[in-house]
DNA sequence: CGTAAATCTGATATAAAATCTCAGTTGAGC
DNA sequence: GCTCAACTGAGATTTTATATCAGATTTACG
C-alpha cells in the first residue's frame, strides 16, 4: 500500500484495489485468480505489473509449486523459505532454517561468491500426513508409488 | 543411452541422435538449442519427450537460471545442487553441501514430512568475480547497483 | 484551483515454452 | 517377414507473461 509511495510509485485506484484484494487472500494465489476477484475494469497486465512491484518491495513473495506453478503470497518480510504441501498445496514459512552458512562455507570450496539463492521444500503438512496414515491403516497397504521419490530437483 | 532399455523404452534413431548430441554439449542447454543441432527430421516434441525421460532416469538434471530460464545438463548422478554464475551462466555442481539435515530438523518444528526440495544458488564464479574486481580497481568505483541485492527469491 | 508533463492503464497483440493430438512409422519379439 | 504396441513428426493448442501504444489519471507546481 504505502510501499508504493516509498518507492516513488503513484497511488492509483487499480493499485489500491489490488492491495485490498491481496489483503483478503488467505493463501497463496495466482495472478489470474487475483484478477478474477477484481473489478472487471482492471486489466490483467496491470495485475502482473503491480505484483512485480510488490515482490520487489518485499511485500509479496513468490512460491514455486512442485508442478512449476507460480503463486504469490504475503511475505513475512525478511529472509525465509517455504514448506509446500504437495497434497493440499498449503505453504508454511520455514522458520529456524539457516542454510546461508552452510551454502557459504560449501561455496568457498568452489571459489564462488554467492549473491542469492532459491529454495523450495516439498512434502506433506501435518494434516495430510495424518490422512495418509489413516488410509494405509484402514485399507490395504499400497506400496509407496513413484509420485514422490524424495528426489531433489 | 542404455538408460532407455533399462527402463523399457525402445532404442530408436531419434533417441540415439539426441543422446549423441547431449554427449557433445559442454554446458547446460535448452531443449530448443539441442533441437537445432539435430537433423531437421527430428521434431521438437520428441526432444521434449526424450529430455523428460532422461531427467526421470537421472541422466540429466534441470537447472533453473535466475531469470527463470530452464536448462538441461548431464547429471553427475546422485543428489547435488548447482552454483550458477549470473554473469557467464556457468553451472558448477555444489559439492560438500548437505542441507538435508538442516531442513529435516527445521521441518520438525512444523510437523512437516519432507519429500523433496529444489535449491539453486546464484552468484559469481571465480573468473567473473575477478573481472568485477579488476574493473572496479582500474576505473572509477561504481556503487554496487541493484541488479544483485543478495535477496533470496 | 488549474494546468502540464510524466506516469499509469487497458485492450490487445505477441512471445516463449511446453504439451496435446493423431495419423503414419518404426522397433522388438516371435 | 509379421504383428502390434510404442514411437514419431507436424502442427495446433495451452499457458503464462510481457510488449505496445493511445488514451486516462496523478502529482507537482504555479
Amino acid at each position: 500500500m504505502e510501499a508504493f509511495q516509498d518507492r516513488g510509485y503513484r497511488s492509483t485506484s487499480p493499485r489500491r484495489a489490488i492491495a485490498v484484494a491481496i489483503g483478503a487472500e488467505q493463501h497463496h494465489f495466482t495472478a489470474e485468480e487475483l484478477w478474477r476477484k477484481l473489478p472487471r475494469s482492471i486489466g490483467i497486465a496491470t495485475v502482473y505489473r503491480t505484483l512485480k512491484i510488490l515482490v520487489d518491495a518485499d511485500v509479496l513473495c513468490r512460491v514455486l509449486l512442485e508442478d512449476g506453478g507460480l503463486r504469490y503470497q504475503l511475505s513475512h518480510r525478511g529472509h525465509h523459505h517455504h514448506l509446500i504441501c504437495t497434497e493440499c498445496e498449503v505453504s508454511l514459512d520455514l522458520i529456524g532454517c539457516d542454510i546461508e552458512d552452510t551454502l557459504e562455507s560449501a561455496s568457498h570450496i568452489h571459489d564462488f561468491e554467492i549473491t542469492g539463492h532459491w529454495l523450495e521444500v516439498y512434502g506433506l503438512c501435518a494434516d495430510c500426513a495424518q490422512d495418509e496414515q489413516g488410509l494405509s491403516g484402514r485399507g490395504p497397504t499400497f506400496a509407496r508409488d513413484d509420485s514422490h521419490d524424495g528426489h531433489c530437483h
